[in-house]
RNA sequence: GGCCAGGUGGCAGAGUGGUCAUGCAGCGGCCUGCAAAGCCGCGUACGCCGGUUCGAUUCCGACCUUGGCCUCCA
């Protein structure tokens, strides 16, 4: 079964092969760690993992890269306000980034690499722009020259002139072109800075992906992965600054953008503060709803987030986990999980997600219906694509269970079961109510009372 | 203003030139002491106006409208 994967640079689906059939190459764009990061923040991180799941599936080996970028204006902001040295905020908020992700069923990347353990990369990669014609320094900055690029702007289908037209912010004086951007800029002795042939200073934005990148997967990647949010100016300047240093080379095959979360139908983001931070989601709701929530839209749309959908998502996995359940005592087939082909076919079509879990669905109903290992295998083994349906049934149920008393609910139930047997069942229903009131749900079954205390 | 992506049933959300999305919620029935779950069944969805076509939600054009990028942003 092939992969097809839009790719935004040629803003059209395309069949997807990597440059080396044994070892694809994919980089995602992580975060700058200044603080927690918000539920938006993940739809990448979860979207992109199905991706590679997928991809090592197919090929021998997946070379998955997605940085820390550890050095930035608003990590020095924090450190200086705090009086803390920068490592102090960073370490802090990346060991909070990967406890996040791995909450949210997240396997962890192949690479992890940090901007400031490839200070020697970026600084050479500065100075082969800079005797290649593409860069030039100028009052202690390094800056990239549009001009000497001229494809510059292919990917967000903008030409130079008009940016300069509709810019908004205000122009450095030192640049010669409006549209130049910042590769290497001094540090006052207050802020971090690294020893550069243009005096002590500190890396721009876009140049640490650029030489992580390189340094990892090499000049050429199969894959490179982020927000749309980040298509321009992010990668544009990806792509400009990895182009020029490796000699005209092409840098990514395939670029792939995210669609926004939203909320209240605006885009979620610190600057408009309508943020949830992913911390407090996974306290407060199921992970795995979490994650089957951002997988329930196309990835390449806007997906709107809400309390609602959160319910719908436990509601749905509920019936999932029923299923599973009710086949707890069904044994697997030996050897690996299958993978379902209607639901692998869905995600090998630009990562249609919405249509693998539909498949998914389905394959709960047949499950049901047959009760039969092959059914439960094929449910299990198509979750596990999706990285859902991965945890022990009893679990998904009682995750609530913490606050309940469950040797109380045994005594009540066996209390219900003997007022029952009676037929007593105005003491039965009673006691209903007062497990209701503690949380406790309950059902009936051939196979005795089974009993949930879920969180919602 | 420029560039880009959308507008699908109560909600969420795929998809397709001509009988089925799927999930959640709702309604009717069966089952159950009653619930719950399960099972069976139900609801004339494709922004608006034109055009192409035997036939358009699906293709083309205009319009209305929502959102994203153009500044930090996943």
């Amino acid at each position: 079964m092939s992969i097809s994967l839009y790719n935004s640079l040629t803003r059209r689906i395309q069949p997807f092969s990597p440059l080396d059939p044994r070892r694809v190459t994919m980089y995602l764009c992580g975060p700058t760690v200044y603080n927690y990061v918000h539920i938006g923040n993940a739809r990448g991180p979860v979207v992109f993992d199905v991706l590679a799941r997928l991809l090592r599936r197919h090929y021998p080996q997946v070379v998955y890269a997605r940085n820390i970028t550890d050095v930035d204006d608003k990590i020095n902001a924090a450190a200086l306000e705090q009086g803390v040295p920068i490592s102090a905020i960073t370490d802090r908020f990346a060991a909070a980034y990967r406890e996040d992700m791995a909450g949210l069923g997240i396997g962890p990347p192949d690479i992890e690499p940090h901007a400031t353990a490839h200070i020697g990369e970026i600084v050479a990669m500065i100075q082969s722009l800079i005797a290649g014609g593409h860069a030039y320094a100028a009052e202690g900055h390094v800056l990239f020259n549009v001009d000497a690029y001229p494809a510059y702007g292919a990917l967000s289908g903008r030409d130079t002139e008009e940016l300069i037209a509709g810019a908004r912010v205000e122009i450095a004086p030192y640049k010669q072109n409006p549209a130049d951007f910042v590769l290497w800029k001094p540090s006052t002795p207050e802020l971090p800075g690294w020893d550069s042939p243009w005096g002590r200073g500190r890396p721009g934005w876009h140049i640490e992906c650029s030489a992580m990148s390189a340094a990892h997967l090499g000049e050429t990647i199969d894959i490179h992965a982020g927000g749309i949010d980040l298509l321009f100016p992010h990668h544009e300047n990806e792509i400009a600054q990895s182009t020029c240093a490796h000699g005209g080379k092409m840098f990514a095959r395939w670029w792939m953008h995210n669609g926004m979360l939203t909320f209240d139908g605006r885009k979620m983001s610190k600057s408009l503060g309508n943020v949830l931070l992913v911390r407090e989601l996974l306290r407060r709701h199921p992970p795995e709803a979490l994650r089957l929530l951002l997988l329930r839209g196309h990835y390449r749309q806007p997906l709107d987030w809400s309390d609602s959908a959160i319910a719908q998502a436990i509601s749905t996995l509920d019936g999932w986990y029923r299923v599973l359940r009710d086949l707890a005592a069904v044994a697997l087939p030996a050897g690996p999980l299958p993978v379902p082909a209607r639901l692998e076919a869905a995600l090998c079509d630009d990562l249609n997600t919405p249509q693998a879990l539909a498949e998914l669905a389905v394959l709960a109903d047949a499950a049901r219906q047959h009760g039969s290992a092959e059914g439960k295998a094929e449910l299990l083994g198509g979750g596990a694509l999706l990285g859902l349906l991965q945890q022990d049934p009893q679990a998904w149920f009682q995750r609530g269970g913490d606050e309940v008393d469950g040797e109380r609910v045994e005594r009540l139930l066996e209390e219900r079961r003997a007022a029952r047997a009676a037929r007593d069942f105005a003491r039965a229903d009673a006691i209903r109510s007062e497990l209701t009131a503690m949380g406790v749900a309950i059902e009936d079954s051939a196979q005795g009372t089974r009993w949930s205390a879920a969180k919602t």
